[in-house]
Order: structure tokens, then C-alpha cells, then sequence
DNA sequence: TTAATAGTGTCTATTAGACAATATGTC
DNA sequence: GACATATTGTCTAATAGACACTATTAA
């Protein structure tokens, strides 16, 4: 610990928020342009500093949320996505930055706040790809945002965040494809939602047609645990063989 | 963001260690009795606070853990867990910690250092039913870490972190049946390990018997990540609580 | 009717889980 | 020999994956 002449070190703490959503079946991450130095007129993740003592990280990620993006964040649950310290990440000085991931469904574009020149929708394949680049280490962030997206779209009921109230069982494959980056069998994929019991709910009777049979509606059930877990099919971890 | 004459918040930042290891088959976790106000005497965590502004996180928890517990902490690898916010979880006032989780091989007992009156190891099972009481919220922070080994065993080949250079298949059995609290059958673990390609690699002829046929060695070989991931027995499909 | 999407059924290869049988050491 | 633990084998129920088939709407 310390003695009693320690003079607490000069480290700004900072929120960065990955917020996911899917738009035309591609998965989208929110940005903001930069309206101050440093990196100015760069894209970046919604985010800044503590404000004061006693503010909450998830407080001061839903300020920054209202602040920059003026998106309506009541409904959005923020996960700890993780500490990103790198000492020379920000060229102000030391700056420790905790990052949250939430995943929403579709929203209206937002309209840029004070302090943000511009926030919307990117691709985030133009992100990861580089087409789009992010200030500090914010391509980092998202890139670890995703993985974890796809991590808990295994073992979690969050597909159904990405989804409206009510959805249908193809919206929901949307989901899973968009994220993963694969394609996946709709008649399995029908198959394993509807055993898991609590996944999904009936939700009043069939809607949406532009053509052909309409689907069921649904909205999601109280599992937030999904066991035995979606599988997402092998693209390539870590060197193992298709089929022995 | 902020304007220019916007003063720092008043936060100090600390780390947390989660040592964990496996001692005659019950898992251990690694706690220092505190030598400083607050909560002197009682158990608590390794950890504390960064020294100076250039200090990163993880040379903070090894400086941290030499200076509380004296061990050789060159080999652990260290694994972000989380951020502890709440603004009273100090007396002190408001401290932001990380926390990070380690997994250590059967180690010697480790000697009480400067800052601590004593290092020691303790079941964790007697820390989560709260025979041993911790400081702060370092009760839940080792059962967030606990949890976190629990899934980790699942999908990556973590499990040969807590033996030695050289293991048997029993022995590994033995540390996932300790971290997952729950006996497991031999004979279908040790086909499950055996045909998971690169989990583990023979390692010279057999050895080791007090009674019994002699078990052949392996060491860790090259996976990292278990695809398809050892399943954990249901027992309770324990839900993840959001972050808060 | 056709086009298009929703939803069901069926077969097969793989595998988790239960557990018998065999191998190899010490006493 | 008895005993204990390691290792292999075998059977069965469950299921992922592939894919044919039926159902229900609009035009």
C-alpha cells in the first residue's frame, strides 16, 4: 500500500462504449466524429471522462451516451467489456479507459450532441477491415466487443436484444448470420431455438408478409442461459481438423 | 470530453489479484491479512494501489504480488477479470479497482512480505460461504473470479495452468473436478482429453504409483482453445448477473 | 397457377454418458 | 494371490447437420 506521503498519481479514468446493432442484416457500431483535439474529425467510440468522485462508470457511459449520440439509453444494459491502459494510448497523458458493450436493436439514426461533430451507424467490417479509422485504440475496443458479442450469442439468450418486442424466428437467424459472419441452416436453426425452452415465447399470431408464407411472432423468454449452448459452426479456431 | 478548465476527478485506482490453486484437491485462493487500516487484520486480496501515473496495470499486480506474498510470479499469466466501482466499496473514498486472475501450479506456501502481516492459502469454498471473511468486496470478487475458471476450463486449456511441468490425466481430472465442484467419470474424461487434439502431449514413459498401475505423463501441448469445449454437468445452469 | 418464405419430418454420423472389461503396478 | 488405479472398449440415447417435404400467403 502506501505510506502517508504518497502522492496519488495524476491517471484520468475514461468510459468507451461499443454499441452494436444490426442494420440491413450487417452488423453496425455506433461512432462518433471527433469535435476536439486530440484526433479531431476522427471516428471514435462514444466515451469520455469521469466527470467528478463519485461518479459510476456505467453513470458516466450513459451521460456520454445522452451527450453524444442522444440515443434513448434506458433500455440498453451495459457489460463490462474490459480496461484498456496502454500508457501512451491517448496523448493527453495517462488516461485508463473501462469499456462497455451493449447491443441494441434497431434504433433511429441519432442525431449528433454537443460535443460530437457527427454520430451514427458504421459498418463493422469497414472498422475491423480499416476502411474506417478509429482513433486511439478504439478498433481494438470494437474488435474485442464483437468477439465477445459472438461469445455470448453462443451461450446467452442476447440474440434477442439485437430484435424489436416482437420478432420471428428468421429475424433472430438474422442475428446469429450478421454476427458470426456465416450462414446457417433455417430449418436447424428453427429446430434448436424452438427446444430451448424459455429462449423465445409466442408472441400473438403470424404478421409480415411482403411475399410468401407469414411467420410466427415472438418475443424473448425469461432464459437468459441457454443449455445445452448454440453452436457456432467451426470457421477455424484454433487448428482443429473438419472431420478427423 | 471536456473544457479547459475542467479539474481531474479525485479517483485512485487499484488492482486485485485472484490467485488461484489447487491443494490436495479443494481450490485455493491466495489472501493476504491486512497490515493498514482499513480493515486491519482481516483477510483481504493482494493488491493495491498504482504508484505513479506510468505504471500499467498488470506491472502493478506483479509488484503488488512480490511485495504481499513474495511469489515468483514471472510465470503467471494474468487475465483481466473486471472493474470494482462502487463508490463505497472504500472507506477511503473512491477507489476504482481491476482486478485479474491468475491460475499457479501446487506452489510453496508463500511468505508474508512487507505490506501484509501474512500470505497465505485458503479454500475458496470456506471464503464463498463467508467462514472467512474479506475486506471490501472481495468476497465477490473471488466468487466473480471462481466463476470466471469455471467457463475458462470449459473452452480453453487452462486446466494444465494449475499442474505442474508434467501431469496424469487423473490429475488433471482432479483439477477440473475441484474448480467445477463435481466428480466426473474417469473413463469418459480420459477419452474426452485424449481425443481433444493438442490439449496435452505424452511426456516420457510412465511414473508415479503409491498403489496402483502407474499412470503415463503428458505435459500442455499447443491448443489453446477446446473446440468442441469440455462440457460442465449441469447442476444448476447458474445465470450470469448483468453487469452492474 | 407460380413464387417465395415458413415450418415439419427424416435419416445419419457423431458423441456424451453409463459402465464392463482389461492392464499394470504394489503388497 | 489381493488390491488399487490406469486405460480401453462397448452399448445407448441424444443431437447436430444435411436435406426432402409440406404449409401458407401474395400476385
Amino acid at each position: 500500500m502506501s505510506d502517508d506521503r504518497w502522492e496519488p498519481p495524476a491517471i484520468l479514468l475514461a468510459v468507451d462504449l461499443v454499441i452494436l446493432t444490426l442494420r440491413d442484416s450487417r452488423l453496425h457500431v455506433l461512432l462518433v466524429e471527433r469535435g476536439i483535439e486530440p484526433y479531431k474529425g476522427a471516428h471514435a467510440l462514444p466515451g469520455g471522462f469521469l466527470q467528478h468522485s463519485q461518479e459510476g462508470l456505467v453513470a458516466a457511459a450513459h451521460r456520454e451516451l445522452a451527450e453524444e449520440a442522444d440515443l434513448d439509453v434506458e433500455t440498453l444494459r451495459l457489460e463490462q467489456l474490459g480496461v484498456y491502459d496502454d500508457p501512451d494510448r491517448d496523448p493527453r497523458g495517462r488516461v485508463v479507459s473501462v469499456a462497455f458493450l451493449a447491443i441494441a436493436p434497431r434504433l433511429p439514426e441519432p442525431t449528433a450532441g454537443t460535443d460530437a461533430a457527427d454520430a451514427g451507424w458504421h459498418p463493422t467490417d469497414r472498422v475491423l477491415s480499416g476502411d474506417v479509422r478509429l482513433a486511439f485504440d478504439h478498433r481494438r475496443i470494437v474488435a474485442d466487443g464483437i468477439e465477445r458479442a459472438r461469445a455470448k450469442l453462443e451461450h446467452s439468450a442476447l440474440a434477442t436484444a439485437f430484435c424489436g418486442p416482437t420478432f420471428t424466428i428468421t429475424e433472430l437467424q438474422d442475428v446469429y448470420e450478421a454476427v458470426w459472419g456465416m450462414p446457417l441452416d433455417p430449418r436447424n436453426f428453427y429446430r434448436k431455438i424452438k427446444k430451448t425452452d424459455g429462449f423465445i415465447l409466442p408472441a400473438g399470431s403470424a404478421r409480415k408478409a411482403a411475399t410468401g408464407r407469414p411467420a410466427r411472432l415472438f418475443r424473448a423468454g425469461p432464459r437468459e442461459v441457454l443449455y445445452p449452448p448454440m453452436i457456432r459452426p467451426v470457421d477455424s479456431p484454433n487448428g482443429k481438423e473438419p472431420v478427423q
